[in-house]
DNA sequence: TTCTTGTTCCTAGCGACGCTAGATTTTGGA
DNA sequence: TCCAAAATCTAGCGTCGCTAGGAACAAGAA
């Protein structure tokens, strides 16, 4: 019984090893670096191994991904943190969703770009996903008037995710970076 | 002198031909169908000739974005048309930017994911591009008010490309979609 | 017309990829 | 001590982007 308990915790602390050692790599080297063999000998275990605990190599991708998810969650309630004035607290909290995406580029390209599987606007989305969504809906609840909450989040969302993604694939010059969000929130606060 | 014009001018059709296969194997079957194999099978020349015509395929998917963002320009001229007034106007361009991702995924996806080699915000940037970010700024000019045009241009492309690939990825329910992109233009044009 | 020279193009193959079948080692219990 | 089962590895499949080196061809000279 015990002995099959202590075999359940290495397995689950092997998986963990594989996707914060999968981060670290891509985060350090990018996910073209994230290779299964490369990977499996950074774990110290041979290829197949990896098959055991995950289906593809999408699959690690994606755990990396909901880590990602946390993460970017926990950085935006912090800003939120108990700002008083909504327009502080939606600046706060999109500055910490931009300053995120610049600090984990690979992060953030397996949250958004090389990942399509994850079940996302479902019950089923990975909590911290739910959570990080929860953030800009709170921020923007003040400022909705009489639109939807959700779909001004969701608009918001969209907006801040397209600045960081032009900006990081060189479509938008990094020099204004900042006029933009500030024209961004200040269009969609009124 | 008149054999060496012929022979240019039968590579340059060559080149145009490997472009449009591209064009359509990736329209067809997606991006990952598009091997240097299958591409030179269909061109019905070996695969070196690929590259005695580009630097490698990161090249031919450059080629085909290109034609991507001289259709999109057009799209969105015609979309504009000669509507009066500056709302309608604002309306038909952004609808006519969505639609085009929607019906050619493909195709948006060489031209803002595949890729991040394309010269961009720099004069040397392609014709197609400059023309395509032109029509947003024609349609941004009534309704900037105090901020800049080309800044405000920039922030309801980023609102349309976050708008596009989120929905695309399932990162948002393509339900409230028309709400969603009524919804940002409202916020973005006061 | 035949030969030579330079270009064009193809065959074959390299190293790396994701993934897997089957052999081998290790493990815990009888 | 031995055995069955579980865990793990070795080896290899098919495919990828890309390229070296040789074969086939065309154009000008003899």
């Amino acid at each position: 019984m015990s002995i099959q308990a202590r075999r359940e915790r290495e397995r689950a602390d092997r998986e963990r090893l594989i996707v914060s050692v999968a981060r670290e790599l891509a985060e350090t080297e990018g996910w073209e670096a994230v290779t299964t063999r490369r990977l499996a000998e950074r774990v110290e275990y041979s290829q197949p191994v990896l098959y055991s605990h995950f289906k593809g190599k999408d699959a690690i991708v994606a755990a990396v991904a909901v880590e990602g998810f946390a993460d970017l969650a926990a950085k935006m309630r912090a800003a939120r943190g108990s700002t008083r004035s909504p327009q502080k607290a939606l600046a706060n909290v999109a500055a910490a969703y931009v300053a995120f995406a610049e600090q984990h580029p690979a992060l953030y390209d397996a949250m958004f770009n090389q990942l399509v599987s994850l079940p996302f606007a479902t019950p089923e989305a990975p909590a911290a996903l739910h959570a990080g969504f929860d953030e800009l809906r709170q921020v923007v609840r003040p400022i909705a008037g009489d639109d939807n909450v959700d779909l001004l989040a969701e608009v918001l969302w969209s907006g801040l995710h397209g600045l960081v993604s032009l900006t990081r694939g060189g479509r938008l010059p990094r020099q204004d970076h900042e006029r933009r969000l500030a024209l961004l929130l200040s269009r969609v606060s009124r």
